[in-house]
RNA sequence: GCGCCUAUAGCUCAGUGGAUAGAGCAACGGACUUCUAAUCCGUGUGUCGGAGGUUCGAGUCCUCCUAGGCGCGCCA
């Protein structure tokens, strides 16, 4: 459904097309051919509903000043059967329109209509994308990064969703290599030392506690012993087989408890047991890509720009990670994903050059892999940086964070800055002023309405229909705020969904949340005037509407009281 | 040395090439007999890191420089 926004700017887009058509025709303004211009909300409000850059544009090709060209289109505009209240050329040449402010009325009857589908549109076309995000080594628990790439992730295929998109979740298991091997000696080392042996731990191993709890639990399930005398090769295989079902069992329970929840969960090694990786070494040997130096298969990544070629199959023969990766995306795009997203820590981005440029050579639109590059995130306590480490195994898990700040907080701090960013992340903070914790700041404004609601429920009346009552009577400053604010919303999704800008709704439903507090402080909605109390109902039930998409959206909880 | 990201108010950060650059926090002063004070209202601060360039118009685009973070392995 088009949005009220999309309807009156496209409605004033038509009118300016046309009014320079006629002052074209009519030989008021010469130009060859209509400039790309913008029509835009202006920052200020002082400058109107909507404003345009178009006779700025037009001055050059019509050899005449921006603002005389403004005025001779201002001359063509129809003012019938549009709300246009007022015209006028303001600085060094823009258009400003001012509406009549009923148009903004529309949304609420829409709001209401549409519930909890309200800020959905058709932005994306059902073009399939897929999102891949985490996809963390199955060795260990999920750290920091981790969350932010969770929260990063998911809230982005939320809003992209909701801009019509078909959207597939995706968690590459790293299920295979040299930390596998690496898991599997650590687990040796573990069992035996756990059985009274003295056994050396190796230097590279996974030191982590999780690791000895993990081995722990196998040996409670092996009352018979049968992994003492066991071939080692079989024993260790075994042995990773377990932890892994485990750690992914784990990983997956952390995520599902922190809202995420994937469609597709995909195995490295089904992509080296099924010669993908191998198949696709061989189109790229085909394509001329590919040479062989001292035992190993490279990949000419300088054709791509990069300032070395990159090993794809080791001199024993075992493929690298990257040619395992390489696989894997054509894989995503022989699925039939139109756009394939990764969200990666930025500690990878020296291989997105390499891997767009693998893409291409295997003759797929590397325009169409976008890579989200996450600024890493620092963990403070008690005033100092805490290295996390999988390897030293001090980190804060996925886990943790949530039981010490909560869900909703942890996903709402990760999410509230560009991926750009650097995220400080101050656990004492995070706890110690939950309350003036913006999540919070948003939740209330949901309780609040909830409140409202409840309370004229009590006193046995019924919800207005938007229909049913006359909400022109809506005309108090911040009413006509938080209404036009409620337009947004439809642009505001689609805006952070295309240009994958979650942070985008964080803001957008702060404001929201804001607008609403203050409008709430200085009008009351049960008031003796009949009318205007159905319209502020009418008002209010749509803010919760969007408050509560917005929160969904964001993956955070709508509490009903505080 | 090469590459990617960042540099905007005291702090943390927003800011689709548009007009007088914004918000939260912090500070100070106010507002509960009234739908939840986890709220609201008021008070102010900027050489947008520096220098050039493109443009009618630059915090935003380009080049160079400076500072910080992160990468540059037959690891992933």
């Amino acid at each position: 459904m088009e949005s009220v926004l999309e309807r009156v700017k496209g409605q004033i887009v038509q009118n300016i097309q046309i009014a320079a058509e006629n002052a074209r025709r009519n030989g008021a303004l010469n130009f060859e051919t209509l400039p790309d211009f913008v029509l835009e909300v202006p920052r200020d409000k002082g400058h109107g509903d909507f404003a345009t850059n178009i006779a700025m544009l037009l001055a050059r090709q019509a050899k005449m000043a921006p603002r005389q060209v403004a005025e001779i289109l201002n001359n063509h505009f129809s003012k019938e059967g549009s709300s246009m209240a007022k015209v006028e050329i303001a600085g060094p040449g823009f258009i400003n329109f001012y509406l009549d402010s009923k148009w903004v009325y529309e949304v609420l009857p829409q709001i209401e209509e549409q519930g909890d589908k309200y800020g959905d549109s058709n932005a994306g076309q059902g073009k399939k994308v897929q999102v891949e995000f985490v996809s963390a080594n199955p060795t260990g628990l999920l750290h920091m990064g981790n969350a932010r790439g969770a929260a990063l992730g998911d809230t982005m295929a939320n809003l992209m969703q909701a801009a019509g998109f078909d959207v597939s979740r995706e968690f590459y298991i790293n299920d295979t290599g040299n930390q596998i091997e690496n898991f599997g000696r650590s687990l040796e080392a573990r069992y035996f030392q756990l059985m009274g042996q003295d056994v050396p731990f190796p230097e590279e191993g996974y030191h982590g506690q999780d690791i000895i709890d993990t081995v722990k639990g196998l040996i409670a399930a092996d009352p018979d012993q049968k992994y003492l005398n066991m071939d080692p090769e079989a024993r260790k295989a075994e042995f990773v087989e377990y932890a892994l079902a485990e750690k992914l069992n784990a990983i997956r329970g952390n995520l599902s408890q922190f809202g995420v929840n994937y469609d597709v969960w995909f195995s490295e090694k089904t992509l080296h047991d099924s010669g993908a990786v191998s198949s696709a070494i061989a189109e790229l040997r085909a394509g001329d890509y590919i040479y062989e130096n001292e035992g190993a298969i490279w990949l000419k990544t300088t054709a791509f720009g990069e300032e070395k070629d990159e090993v794809l199959v080791r001199g024993n023969g075992i493929p690298t990670y990257f040619a395992a990766d390489i696989a894997y995306h054509k894989n995503k795009f022989d699925r039939g994903f139109q756009w394939v997203i990764n969200i990666w820590g930025a500690d990878h981005h020296g291989h997105v050059a390499r891997l767009k440029g693998a893409v291409k050579a295997l003759g797929y639109e590397s325009d169409n892999l976008d890579i989200v590059l996450m600024q890493l995130v620092r963990l403070f306590k008690g005033g100092e940086i805490i290295r996390m480490s999988k390897r030293s195994g001090e980190f804060i898990t996925l886990e943790e964070l949530i039981a010490e700040v909560g869900k909703d907080a942890a996903r709402y701090f990760f999410v509230m800055r560009s991926p750009d960013s650097h995220l400080d992340f101050d656990m004492d903070l995070a706890k110690s002023q939950s309350t003036d914790n913006p999540v919070y700041y948003i939740q209330y404004a949901h309780a609040r309405i909830c409140s409202i609601l409840r309370q004229m429920e009590d006193k046995g009346g019924t919800l207005p229909k938007a229909g049913a009552c006359d909400l022109e009577r809506l005309q108090e400053p911040a009413e006509l705020e938080l209404i036009r604010k409620l337009v947004d919303f439809p642009t505001e999704i689609s805006a952070a969904a295309v240009n994958l800008e979650p942070h985008r709704m964080a803001r957008y439903a702060h404001e929201l949340a804001g607008l609403f507090h203050s409008f709430y402080n200085s009008n009351r909605v049960m008031v003796d005037d009949e009318e205007l109390q159905k319209a502020r109902l009418v008002l209010v039930k749509s803010v919760r509407a969007v408050v509560r998409r917005a929160l969904g959206l964001l993956g955070l909880t709508a509490p009903e009281s505080m």
